[in-house]
DNA sequence: TCTTCTTATCGGGGAATCCCCTATGGTGCG
DNA sequence: CGCACCATAGGGGATTCCCCGATAAGAAGA
């Protein structure tokens, strides 16, 4: 909300970009798509993590773009890392992934949007006018479903649904993740299918899942997750 | 090895492309690059296989340049399409995922060529050249691997598991990596959900894996690990 | 050429799981 | 005490899993 918006600049004054993106094709397309508008230039192109950081520091651009999908440094980590060093930069994630998967990820490591590869270049533009303009930008079908999962989550805001779980549930999430079936739970804690089956399900409510896959999906991450924090 | 060769066109004639890519950023990155050379134009862009089918028939360009990991019909299908068709038109694979996964599958199914994503741009361009002008282009460390392979050394030396799937077989296996349910991959494939029963259990046989749970597992690491190269 | 192997595609049918609803005690809290 | 949440579990229909088998096409090999 300082002073990093674009009307703070005169005319004369374009908005500088830097593309984060270890595909040379996109980092291109992208920066002829970006410079053929009035207000926007690319300034400066990086394939990982560390080049992106020397392009910040030598080149001030108002804005970032990265593919959170790099080949060292993941971009998420980046992106906290870029937020941390840099809190007004606007940051706007770029992925072939499906938003459902990583919108949330991304918004909490301090993005201001996630758009995918997969829109129309219009879009993407789009989308970063709109970040360029303090707002957050998702798409029309993600936007609901996060601000449900935002501010649904009730008191502590900010923390992950997943401190929510019960601590039973929190166990029965940890053997999914790990790969135990249904059955192999209920042998393992000497309990029945059905209440392993009831756990599951309260699972997917306060994890917002919608099928067993889903859950699978993300247990499975979380375990991974855990494995290296 | 007939007349479909950039030697057969006089100079005013450029070479007609069409690109296939589910990525317009993409899509439009690669026609701005391509429109840049003298002999070369980008006729035509499609985002799945049905599109692709319909440029092609109505364009009648010399060359192909596909994304192997389309939506709908992936583009493995699309290149034997295309070669079933029209068995002298050149074919380049393009991806973003390491070659030696994909690389002899898609010389398999037709194509002349396989290039990542994250190669230079003036690699792609001289890719391309290659396989208009004949030749089969593959990168420097593939290639040797590949002549290798082809000629025979011996029985798939190394090959880990997966590389022994078949195309359809791998195919379903990332759609399960990517969270999707029997149906879902049955509907995206146009085909029964028996059909894909089947290659789930082929899959289990071929990987060794106990259940429906340990092959979903299995194939949320595979693909988390081919995303980060 | 004839056979064999692999691949791609589907179905039957029973066992298992998923999923929605309901239920019973227990515990903590205002 | 009532309310909320937790741990536990069943009924029952929809769906999936999983072991059978089957057909047709193509490649490979004898």
């Amino acid at each position: 909300m300082v002073s990093k918006k674009p009307q703070a600049k005169s005319e004369n004054r374009k908005t500088k970009i830097v593309v984060v993106d270890d595909h040379p094709i996109v980092r291109q397309g992208l920066a002829e798509l970006l410079n053929r508008e009035d207000d926007l230039m690319v300034c400066g192109q990086a394939e990982d993590a560390h080049q992106a950081m020397q392009a910040i520091k030598a080149l001030k651009p108002d804005m970032i773009i990265v593919d959170i999908s790099l080949k060292e440094t993941s971009g998420m980590e980046l992106i906290k890392d870029i937020k941390a060093r840099y809190p007004n930069m606007s940051i706007l994630a770029l992925s072939m992934h499906d938003e459902s998967l990583y919108a949330e990820r991304v918004l909490r490591a301090g993005a201001e949007g996630y758009i995918m590869k997969a829109e129309a270049t219009e879009n993407i533009v789009m989308a970063i006018r709109k970040v360029l303009s303090g707002q957050i930008y998702l798409s029309d079908r993600m936007a609901p479903k996060m601000v449900r999962k935002l501010v649904g989550a009730g008191p502590n805001v900010g923390a992950s649904a997943i401190e929510r779980l019960s601590d039973r549930e929190l166990e029965v999430f940890r053997l999914v993740g790990q790969g135990y079936t249904t059955r192999q739970i209920a042998e393992n804690l000497y309990l029945s299918i059905k209440t392993i089956e009831t756990y599951r399900a309260h699972l997917k409510e306060k994890l917002n899942l919608a099928n067993a896959t889903e859950l699978l999906q993300h247990a499975i991450r979380w375990v991974n997750s855990q494995d290296k924090g």
